[in-house]
DNA sequence: TGCAACTTTGCATCAAGTGCAATATTGAGT
DNA sequence: ACTCAATATTGCACTTGATGCAAAGTTGCA
């Protein structure tokens, strides 16, 4: 029923839902006891009680799996908003809201979520890898959103350039939070990196 | 002998040499001729004239050797002038030359080197996923360079965050070339790109 | 020329990942 | 409660990437 509340959907969205929950924990639980490559597609869809072939059903690869990496789309309300100048008005504070946006859906949700792909990411070099396909995937909507904003009012360079910077900042800020001793949320970070980059490209 | 030409190495490590610039040559023409999961590593090795055996004994994945992705050390003398403040003297103007070092490595020699290379990148995600991984993987080396800088003459922020930059300038510098034409070289964009960045994160 | 060191190669193997189709489950209408 | 369409799960066969082992081949050096 269209009517129906947003958690109480069908039983078999419902089961999707958590089948692929429950892949992503078996996927990190067993890939940060035993390492990546001891991991394999077969233990992880046991484990989430699933076929392989299933498992393939769910994610593109086992990278993605263990990611946990999930589509991300901008609230719509958000995406009228940053174009119309907000939510801030200024724009590096805008930039900010934009990475802790992106933060979300990189790190997930759960109070350990982050510290836990941050790990997973230190610990695999591949993952990595695939968390950089992962925004370079995204690339195209971040930039569309810049795009749309500089045609109402100018920014400062171009589109391209204000996404690049959009993604260093949530990768600093990432790092900043390990270096920092990962207390408190990683959006915390953003304003710190977003000086430290200030001082480095004003040098 | 120690004092043989660097050109003039025995038989082995010229054949070696030239089997890894063979095989190179052969997987890029063999991707862009065909896209990258139609090629296989037995049509590379036949076209390189090695066995797919041997293709392994060279590079780690088919990634790596479409990419052509070569280990990356920075001269001895650069390091030294670079760790001693040089070689411009200003920060931002020696963070371009950096830049401009692993672009050289990154985008490899030849003339259509980098084009052929962005080329590759564009059309295979997956590859941009493993240039990303490239650059992780050196991260180590760049930020030792700038924590050996800051122990003569501080920084003004961290070498993490230094290391970041070069490689956001690099990133920048290949699209920012591409978004122009393809005309000129890479490096001459570093300049614009440098202050294109200022203007996001100083607005 | 002979031998040590190193490299290439074939082969068997494992694991990731995919297409196809049979079987199972769920949603919706009556 | 039943029926059927739509969707999902699963098994299987298969391809390809990648690896370890050891035999065979090549190169360097005395």
């Amino acid at each position: 029923m269209s009517d129906r509340p947003a958690d109480d959907t069908g039983l078999r969205a419902r089961k999707k839902r958590a089948r692929a929950d429950a892949i992503v924990d078996a996927a990190q639980r067993l890939v940060l006891a035993h390492g990546f490559d001891a991991v394999t597609v077969e233990a992880i869809a046991d484990a989430a009680g699933i076929s392989p072939r299933t498992f393939f059903n769910y994610f593109e690869s086992k990278d993605d799996a263990v990611l946990g990496q999930a589509s991300f789309d901008l609230d719509a309300g958000f995406r009228g908003e940053f174009v119309a100048g907000g939510p801030t008005g200024r724009l590096t504070a805008d930039l900010e809201v934009l990475a802790a946006a992106l933060l979300g859906a990189v790190a997930g949700s759960g109070p350990h979520a982050p510290a836990r792909v941050l790990e997973l990411m230190q610990a695999e070099p591949r993952l990595l890898a695939c968390h950089f396909a992962w925004f370079e995937r995204h690339k195209n909507q971040i930039e569309d959103l810049f795009a749309e904003r500089h045609s109402r009012q100018p920014l400062p360079t171009d589109p391209a350039t204000c996404t690049m910077v959009v993604f260093v900042l949530v990768r600093a800020a990432l790092d900043d939070w390990d270096a920092g001793g990962r207390r408190g949320d990683v959006t915390e970070h953003l304003p710190a990196v977003l000086a430290k980059i200030a001082a480095v490209v004003n040098a």
